[in-house]
DNA sequence: TTCATAATTGTATATTTATTCTTGCGAGCT
DNA sequence: AGCTCGCAAGAATAAATATACAATTATGAA
């Protein structure tokens, strides 16, 4: 649907601007920019967006975004994002399963570029990496699927 | 006041080895581990914390740590123990667990270093770590818990 | 197109969480 | 001792947020 896909970039806008501490002030600020739903929506929106009510400088609340990038599970929309270098050559060669850790082999020396975007993405899915020089190892969150691991990788690494 | 003080590293070492989505669930939790108390205090307890309800990775809610570092708000207690280099400045910034393994994630550069501390330590709850840059790895012993492999640390980590 | 399926949303409501108001307690003071 | 100040906490309640359900709308396959 594109109105929630614009509705989602006008939220992380007003929060990365503004301070929000109720999701009724931010209903509010999305009104002003032409955006009518109601709080049931807001809600299932920030839940999407995986925007948490933290608390601010001054003890009050305030709602903040979590993710430096935001990554689209399942596209249900075609909506081609724009594709980063990461992604033109991340280096990626196989990944394998064991357990709770997957290792992933990529060309020399470019394991720890494509670690630190893993890093960077904060998936909560996987809870820590450590790299090599062609070996990246991943630490998965133990309630996470490994397809669910594969999906949030595609980010990064759209040829997995 | 003691109490609080001991409730609120409860509630870290709660939080930090389970996953918990609501208060009621941490109360619960805290019951189990003597604390009686109600919900208002705990709302107000998070919120001293600073703990945030965010979401985790099957989309289900999750109260999680923001900050790492311990601040107590006044010293009621003296209890000035002499504080090592080590435990100045070891970059701590976070650990998870996921099965027998737990990532810490430091500060950029701190986590070899800090690594090897946790080696010459030796602790039986700890068979083994690597390190990269900015996190290190530790494989738990079988027979530890996350809890005694926290208490463990603490002693390098004060701030854990 | 038409049907089937999945996604989006609102309404109403349940659930959860924050806060107001009050009491009790202990430290430090005169 | 009595007094005050400030913190801690519970009870009750307000406020905020999540969700079950139903209706609507989009998407895709044949």
């Amino acid at each position: 649907m594109k109105v929630k896909n614009s509705r989602l970039d006008a939220i992380r806008l007003i929060l990365s601007t503004q301070e929000i501490g109720s999701q009724e002030e931010l209903l509010n600020e999305l009104a002003k920019e032409g955006f009518k739903l109601t709080q049931a929506t807001l809600s299932r929106d920030l839940h999407q967006l995986r925007v948490v009510k933290s608390v601010g400088v001054q003890g009050r609340y305030r709602y903040v975004l979590t993710r430096p990038h935001q990554y689209r599970h399942e596209g249900t929309e075609g909506e081609m994002r724009p594709v980063s270098p990461v992604q033109e050559a991340n280096g990626f060669l196989s990944i394998k399963f064991s357990g709770n850790i997957a290792v992933i082999h990529t060309k020399p020396s470019y394991a720890s570029t494509l670690a630190y975007h893993i890093d960077n993405y904060e998936f909560p899915e996987i809870i820590g990496t450590i790299a090599g020089d062609d070996t990246v190892m991943l630490i998965i969150a133990e309630e996470a699927s490994r397809g669910a691991v594969l999906r949030a990788l595609r980010t990064i690494i759209p040829n997995i």
